[in-house]
RNA sequence: GGGCGACUAGCUCAGUUGGUUAGAGCACCUCGUUUACACCGAGGGGGUCACAGGUUCGAAUCCUGUGUCGCCCACCA
């Protein structure tokens, strides 16, 4: 084999490897070999007919990353894969198939609906599971887990009776969002809050004692009017003291209603006085549960207006009901005035209309095991990257209210309750609670509602693992997977999954208890880290999403800039904790550095044979420790300090890191130096067998410290260089530490790499500085110009040593080593010493003068800071040593610097 | 109304316990096709680190306040 094409092609590249990877078993664990060792992440899974956006690229990037090093560990590693029913989003869009026909759901029934959702389902869903594969997902597809399955769906049906069992579960008639366009009831959490430019109505209701007096109302929602029950005020407001007991009269349908007095009335709102609507605003609700007022139902559950109502609104949507009601108030003299108000109102999350609070009898769940789940973040048992998502999630346990969980739809898992025929549902002994149903299921009806899907999917990293059934936990390796390592999502969840998975975990990962113990919770939770990745966003900052129109489509970016590229990039521009804007240039950087890896192996291949490059061992034999030089050790220790700041990055989730420091160790240390250095050395035979060797070796190890962000880029690489045979992977090669490679160097007797990185390190700067001069002379591409160079003492080794290199590299045709200050030559002083370029007095003295001017001024700049730092007393006595020894290092340096300057200046005439 | 986050080069962002002259990628300017790579190489310009105080020998970094933007939570109709 052989690296062939010019540039890196990804495609055809891509295609090789996944499947092999996937038949050879790779991605499988190990679910009997215990715990210990063992690394698992489940995926959060997406919506079955979702497709591959930007969001599950850096998600699902992440993951791999982290279970390809894990592998890399040797560690026994799973990560499930699967998918989730998504239970009114799908729903809806079956729906909106159906319309297209003109028909409901409803003109279906149940059974042929559930069958169409289905057959849709089979034929759009799994879809971003073969997307994710092209991106290289390494997870165990066998395991592949969808939430309608038998098995998972008798988990969530075994939850649901172990909690009511439990006492945790409840049905009850209370206050819920209600969604009219979906026709369900919602949790709080699928309600968004929006502010909306509405108006504030300030009319007046009659009071009846009192023919002629008024009481004045503030109101947003005239169209509830007709809901009215009471009029409340503040008991402490003076104003109203005397209306009290009284009644005002409701306008319409006119009907004398009670003037209550409840705190729950804020005296400064408006005038101070609140119509109650119970049946159309929770604390309405709450202020006619404490006054035992009537509730009264305006609405129907697609929110147009029912008889109750009354003419006019009988029929008119509710929007339009307002208008007219407000219409009317003012026909009959009551409107006082209309005012522009800025509010709040919760929307519908999926479909974006605003939710109706309405009254309807539903499942609650009280959550089990708060406090514990509060104990295990609070006490870093499970731990959030970055850790102040814990003040989110503390806040919300802290607050949490009971979760309505039944949803008015078909799609999904049914509730596991029967209710005898023809009875008050409202009454437990009309209840039945099983899996099985009842044994006389000709009296029973089935509740008609489902599971809200978070109550199936908060079951997730368990319920995947063969949970309730004990033989398949044990075939499935329940004991070893769980607790999974680490949970990677979004911060938008952390609600309406991750709390509630921790809580799933405490309360079903053991047997029933009450309270648990320190060790009991250590045991039970899901996960030990939780990551939460930032959101995509777009160039402006906005959210991405298929409305705008501004979310690309990966599979287009992996086609065109390859998957290792845009794992690379995506990787690189995703900070923790922070939101990412995102635009297709950023790809380009994670493909061309793609490319360039490609041609730097090239440029190996090119360069001579591989010897045998099949082990570190093999590898490092190959040295002849005596033909190193400080470039070639400089590089060995670049790479022993890369794979120690790759690993503290991988283990501390700072992605862009890892990016960071690969991307400048192989690009800039790697390519731009040591291979333009090592050009020098491959003219010379005795030099080049160890410098192909050591190129040999830092390519090796960068791959491997690479593979987990680029794994097809880095297997292509593994096998074009020879590093392993043909039935085997890079990631069965288990990785090492810096420390074990540097032992490994040091047992050849390879040392001093420290001292060799900071002697190149000078020698760098200087070959910089040499070719800046040239540069403003013009003379960047002339080989042939003549330098004359006053050493620096301490230097004078490296440069007979590397006086090759230094000559190639800076372009330098002759160099001369000189004592004395020579006259009238532009002048650069570097770390190894003043460089003098020779112009054969062609040289503009005037010119000169002023550069060099400038120049020292800058010099004179930085000595009279660092003077006055160390003439400060407080510095020198409270400093740090090194601190204080750097300055007079640098302080020195400068100075010597100056001198040099200074001197050519009395040379220029 | 509470809470959280951001503000560093034209743009997107690094900058880990305070310590040399604040960095990277992109964009820009100049030069270059020397046999790895133009998805390239060399050099360069560009920042009063949002603002105001404070702590300290020393602040982009710590504290206090202000401003702008964003997000989350919250039953003022």
């Amino acid at each position: 084999m052989a690296i062939e094409s010019k540039a890196y092609q990804p495609e055809i590249v891509e295609k090789r490897w996944y499947d092999q990877w996937n038949q050879s078993g790779s991605f499988k664990g190990n679910p009997e070999a215990g715990e210990k060792d063992s690394y698992s992440i489940v995926i959060p899974p997406p919506n079955v007919t979702g497709m591959l956006t930007m969001g599950h690229v850096l998600n699902n990037t992440i993951q791999d990353v982290l279970v390809r090093n894990a592998r890399q560990q040797g560690m026994n590693t799973m990560w499930l894969p699967g998918t989730d029913h998504a239970g009114i989003a799908t729903q809806t869009r079956v729906e909106k198939e159906l319309r297209k026909e003109g028909k409901t759901r409803h003109d279906l029934g149940r059974e042929k609906f559930l069958d169409l959702a289905v057959k849709w389902r089979d034929k759009h869903g799994g879809i971003i599971l073969k997307q994710l594969q092209s991106l290289g997902a390494s997870c165990e597809w066998e395991r592949t887990v969808h939430t309608l399955d038998d098995d998972y769906s008798h988990a969530v049906l075994k939850a649901f009776v172990d909690l009511f069992d439990r006492g945790y579960l409840y049905r009850g008639k209370r206050m819920v969002n209600w969604c009219p366009v979906s026709l369900t009831a919602l949790s709080d959490e699928e309600v968004i809050m929006k502010p909306q430019k509405g108006i504030l109505y300030k009319m007046k209701y009659r009071i009846a004692e009192d023919p002629g007096a008024f009481i004045e109302i503030s109101t947003t929602r005239p169209e509830t009017i007709m809901g009215d029950t009471a009029v409340a005020v503040h008991p402490d407001d003076p104003r109203y003291q005397k209306w009290i007991g009284k009644h005002a009269v409701r306008p319409f349908p006119e009907a004398k209603i009670p003037i209550i007095a409840d705190s729950a009335v804020e005296k400064d709102f408006g005038t101070g006085a609140l119509k109650v609507t119970p049946a159309h605003d929770k604390l309405d609700f709450e202020i006619g549960e404490r006054n035992y007022l009537e509730v009264i139902d305006v609405f129907n559950p697609d929110g147009t207006l029912n008889e109750l109502a009354g003419e006019p609104f009988v029929g008119l949507e509710r929007f339009e009901a307002r208008k007219v009601a407000a219409n009317k108030l003012e026909e009959l003299g009551l409107l006082i005035e209309k005012e522009d108000y800025d509010n709040n109102v919760g929307f519908s999350e999926r479909a974006d209309v605003p939710i109706e609070p309405r009254l309807s009898e539903q499942w609650f769940l009280k959550y089990p095991k708060v406090e514990e789940a509060k104990k295990a973040v609070r006490d870093g048992m499970i731990k959030f990257y970055p850790e102040r998502w814990e003040k989110t999630y503390l806040h919300w346990l802290e607050n949490i209210q009971d979760w309505c969980v039944s949803r008015q739809l078909w799609w999904g898992h049914r509730i596991p309750v029967w209710y005898r025929k023809g009875e008050d549902r409202s009454l437990p002994e009309n209840w039945h609670v099983s899996l099985e149903g009842p044994e006389d299921p000709e009296n029973w009806d089935q509740d008609e509602d489902v599971l809200d899907t978070w109550a199936s999917s908060w079951l997730w990293p368990f319920a995947t693992m063969g949970w309730p059934n004990g033989d398949e936990e044990k075939r499935q390796g329940l004991h070893t997977f769980y607790p999974t390592s680490a949970l990677v999502t979004g911060p938008d969840i952390i609600f309406f999954w991750v709390a509630r998975m921790i809580m799933a975990g405490l309360e079903f990962m053991g047997p029933e208890k009450k309270e648990l113990t320190d060790d009991e919770i250590r045991e039970r939770i899901p996960f030990h880290h939780v990551y939460f990745t930032g959101i995509i966003r777009d160039k402006q900052g906005r959210k991405m999403s298929k409305s705008l129109g501004n979310s690309p489509d990966p599979l287009d970016l992996i086609a065109k800039y390859g998957a290792d590229g845009l794992r690379f990039s995506i990787l690189n521009v995703a900070p923790i904790g922070q939101d990412i804007r995102f635009s297709e240039e950023n790809v380009e950087q994670g493909r061309n550095f793609c490319n360039k890896i490609w041609n730097a192996c090239r440029f190996r291949q090119m360069s001579g044979e591989f010897e045998d490059n099949t082990s570190l061992q093999s590898i490092l034999s190959r040295i002849t420790p005596g033909d190193l030089d400080d470039v070639d050790k400089a590089m060995l220790s670049r790479t022993l300090q890369t794979i120690a700041e790759v690993k503290e990055a991988v283990d501390t989730y700072q992605f862009t890191v890892i990016t960071h420091k690969l991307y400048a160790f192989f690009w800039t240390d790697f390519c731009d130096w040591y291979v333009e250095a090592s050009k020098t050395k491959l003219k010379d035979e005795t030099t080049k067998a160890t410098c192909l060797a050591v190129q040999d070796f830092v390519i090796r190890q960068f791959l491997m410290m690479l593979h987990p962000v680029c794994p097809f880029i880095t297997e292509e690489l593994w096998h074009l260089m020879g590093y392993g045979s043909e039935n085997s992977f890079i990631h069965d090669v288990q990785v090492i530490t810096a420390k074990e490679v540097q032992e490994a160097l040091e047992r050849l007797g390879v040392d001093k790499l420290e001292s060799a990185e900071q002697s190149i390190q000078a020698l760098r700067e200087s070959i910089t500085s040499v070719r800046a001069l040239k540069a403003e002379f013009n003379l960047s591409s002339n080989k042939s110009v003549r330098f004359l160079l006053q050493e620096n003492k301490d230097f004078s080794e490296l440069i007979s040593e590397q006086s090759d290199n230094l000559k190639n590299l800076s372009g330098i045709g002759t160099l001369d080593i000189v004592s004395d200050t020579p006259e009238n030559m532009p002048v650069t002083v570097t770390p190894v010493g003043s460089f003098y370029l020779d112009l054969r007095g062609a040289i503009d003295v005037d010119k000169e003068r002023a550069r060099i001017e400038k120049e020292v001024q800058k010099l004179q700049g930085i000595i009279k800071g660092i003077e006055g730092k160390l003439n400060n007393e407080g510095f020198v006595a409270n400093a740090p040593a090194s601190v204080v020894e750097g300055a007079k290092k640098q302080l020195e340096e400068n100075q010597g610097k100056l001198g040099q300057l200074n001197a050519m200046l009395s040379k220029l005439e």
